[in-house]
DNA sequence: TCAGAGCATTTTGTATACAAAATACGAAAC
DNA sequence: GTTTCGTATTTTGTATACAAAATGCTCTGA
């Protein structure tokens, strides 16, 4: 066997730190344990991750381009806060990429309904707890897309989410509500059985409408703009 | 004069080595001076550029995440290779968020249209040279969105241009040909002018679209894929 | 009491150092 | 002549070092 064969797929995964430690973050900003308050100190943080400050700087670097931190040249890095005007910005972004990348996957096959179907129930039996609801709010989306060829659009829509996320999470510990989607999930599968893509179109852009409506007034209300 | 006051706005500009680096790593990549040949070499680049390893990696990292460079763990980086496949992907995600900005922006004040004409007029007499017609084609399409309050998708409109720039700025310099759209913004104009916000948006889809055709078959063609 | 200047300390941004992994090279075996 | 193994060299990924800028603190003068 040829050496080019191994080089292909190398045999193991070589996580590099920079990765790790960027997913630690991220969530830790989306559940909002690393919270908007004063600058962050890169000297405290790496070793309370236990690397150097080089893969953190270089995981923040990577979570500003992104948007969840800002830097300040010479002042470093800082969570972003949660700010109204910027809710009004990512969600309609989402919800068009997201109606892009349904168009694109039209038509869906039976077996993806009854897979939407499926996880729109597990949706309904977590409602109780607000962050397992979520991701399973959050499966039933990633399912529905399932089906589209476009890598980069995917990637861009799974950024935006964990925005969106962020937001939502930050919403519902801080106000007890929970943001509930399973009625119009099921409007949704309905028109997507229908074969009535402007429809679910329609009605996707209004699921995230919904959300940014709930949170709208609550951030003004929190002002942290 | 409280302190605070100068804190809001510095009063000088620092600009870190990284953000330089960036400006023009992805400067060459587009001008396609830094081919998707073989891997960069780090320590290489650097004495070139003048700087050390440290901004330069922080630098790739970041257009690595924007979809120039592709990173190998344990092999670094290199400039991503011109693909049709990803033409593919990047062009609809343009459409679709400029188009979306553009419905933000609606309606265009009548002054917007004028100087619409201007730069579409600049254009034209710029149409003899490749690199300078593309410039102004882009002035243009970011004239179009002036109104655009969304921030962030302006943000990410002007990063999907700049890959859209490094195809169609490969394809003139390899065929030969130039990409006209002078017709096509008239025809957009017009419809502004008139305004019909939906034939604005679906010509404004078919002027990237005459895009894409073009590199398409170009792209099977010298395949690089 | 409080504002402001001057110095000490902290913190960032960049450069350098170092270990491990990848590549290149060459000799030996077939 | 080709392949494979072992070693030398390069290159990356991460850690550390260092200079400059930012922050905090103390003391002074009103």
């Amino acid at each position: 066997m040829s050496r080019a064969a191994y080089q292909v797929r190398p045999p193991i995964t070589r996580t590099p730190l920079r990765s790790e430690v960027r997913r630690l973050l991220l969530g830790e900003i989306v559940r909002g344990d690393l919270a908007p308050s004063e600058g962050i100190n890169e000297a405290e943080l790496s070793t309370r991750l236990g690397v150097s400050r080089t893969p953190l700087r270089e995981a923040m670097l990577g979570l500003t381009q992104e948007g969840f931190l800002t830097a300040t040249p010479g002042r470093g890095f800082s969570v972003r806060a949660l700010r109204r005007s910027d809710a009004e910005e990512i969600y309609p972004i989402l919800w068009t990429l997201e109606g892009a990348a349904l168009r694109a996957s039209w038509p869906l096959p039976p077996s993806r309904v009854r897979q939407l179907d499926q996880a729109n129930r597990r949706l309904e039996e977590a409602l109780a707890e607000a962050s397992v609801a979520l991701a399973r709010d959050r499966e039933w989306h990633a399912l529905l897309l399932a089906g589209c060829p476009n890598r980069m659009l995917l990637s861009m829509i799974e950024n935006l989410k964990d925005h969106a996320a962020r937001y939502e999470e930050a919403f519902m510990r801080n106000s007890g509500q929970v943001i509930t989607s399973v009625t119009q999930h099921r409007e949704i599968q309905t028109a997507i059985r229908r074969g009535d893509l402007e429809r679910a179109l329609a009605l996707l852009e209004k699921n995230w409408r919904v959300s940014l409506d709930f949170l709208g007034p609550w951030l003004e209300a929190t002002a942290s703009s």
